[in-house]
DNA sequence: TGTACATCAGTGAACGCGCGTTCACTGATGTAC
DNA sequence: TGTACATCAGTGAACGCGCGTTCACTGATGTAC
């Protein structure tokens, strides 16, 4: 075995094993014996299981980051009009994963899976080392934002932000298992690109409904109440 | 301590336990001593941890899916226009989540919270449990979301309803998170009902945005693609 | 009213298991003199 | 060219820990005769 090939060894099987079962549903045993070393390796070469989960994800993480600001570069430069549109900032997102380097043909979904699982599991370390790491390109696209909603209040931007990442992540992390309900029901395939291209009107519709005009006071909710009994 | 006053005081343990921690997070060790219980309780009372886990859903989604039945039958038993609004369908769900008889101050929040940590958390048998019991009510939710959408391909139809589930799910089960951030960074309060109120238009307009005409092939993506270096 | 037995809620202690991590060690390769 | 030492990737076995579950037991209450 050549020098370190060890490392990515271990990468590649965390990454797969993350990706199907979770983070704390995966143990070092699990991602050691599919990688075909020594359980202690991984403490060896990483120093904790914490720190493996962070390097996964710095190894894809990283090129797609820089990815996405070329992305952003050139739609900046456009001549003409300046300010970019939701779908083309939503579609910029999309559009980096599928065009950044991949090390196989399921990448994309492992990639998709694991940043929903990141938003999703309770690992506080990892939303720390992210928040840290990729503070940059997130604070770039938070201000694209921005700008393609003028009409919305800080406070209702901040929100529906919220709801995009949710939709993304949740369908991304489930994805095989709501692809598999679909095929079941109605023999229909979806690969990853279509859930995504689906997602960017849903999104941007909802980034751009009407602004909440008026906040509800606790008790009174939006709901079209009838005479209740 | 009255006779199996412990069957309760085991549940109102564990539903905030599970709320603020996750379920696999949450041992029967912390739930028994939180309770004031013995540990061997709760395998005496409930058979297993699954089981417990399942009977805490049992207890407030029983009441909720009862208010949400009258609360669908009082909107169809109006007089004039026959087919529900998206509006008036989600707005029904956080009604009637508002309306349902509430064990405390927190219970609104508590409840959203294990809803999403529902869909969120891999725990098969919670779901499995969750569709055999609530398959009626759930049924005619998709129902009346069919007749508010006709527009809308069963495909298409399908993918959104799975978008606003995660949109909803992911920030009920991280909504304490979520308004701690705001309350930092703008000092605006938030309640669960408010944001609930901010979803349903974000929801609406996304559930009812142009249908997706033409599914791209996998390797043209919907970005407005600049000309790449 | 008294006795024998059954039922049932609850208990204290232990069981076996899988986990992440650690430790002493090996053997190959590099470096200094 | 040879020797002594250092460095480093990798290993096998064990450690301590917390987990869900089980087991033999207690003591209160109910029931039959």
């Amino acid at each position: 075995m050549a020098q370190s090939d060890t490392v990515d060894r271990i990468l590649d099987a965390a990454e797969e094993l993350f990706a199907d079962r979770g983070f704390a549903e995966t143990s070092l045993r699990m991602i050691t014996s599919k990688a075909g070393v020594n359980l202690a390796a991984v403490n060896y070469h990483f120093g904790s299981k914490n720190a493996l989960i962070q390097s996964v994800f710095a190894r894809f993480l990283t090129p797609y980051s820089a990815t996405l600001e070329a992305e952003f570069d050139d739609l900046e430069a456009r001549p003409g009009d300046r300010v970019l549109t939701v779908e083309e900032i939503l579609g910029a997102l999309t559009g980096s994963a599928v065009r950044m380097p991949q090390r196989n043909e399921r990448g994309i979904s492992i990639f998709m899976r694991l940043l929903g699982l990141a938003y999703t599991q309770s690992q506080e370390h990892l939303r720390e080392y992210l928040e840290e790491e990729y503070r940059d390109i997130f604070h770039r696209f938070m201000g694209l934002l921005k700008q393609a909603t003028p009409q919305l209040s800080a406070v209702d931007r901040y929100w529906r932000i919220q709801f995009m990442l949710g939709a993304t992540a949740f369908t991304m992390s489930s994805s095989d298992a709501l692809r598999g309900i679909l095929q079941t029901k109605t023999g229909v395939e979806t690969s990853i690109q279509e859930i995504a291209a689906r997602l960017i009107p849903f999104l941007s519709a909802g980034m751009q409904a009407p602004d909440l005009m008026m906040v509800p006071r606790p008790e009174a909710t939006a709901s079209g109440q009838p005479a209740a009994g």
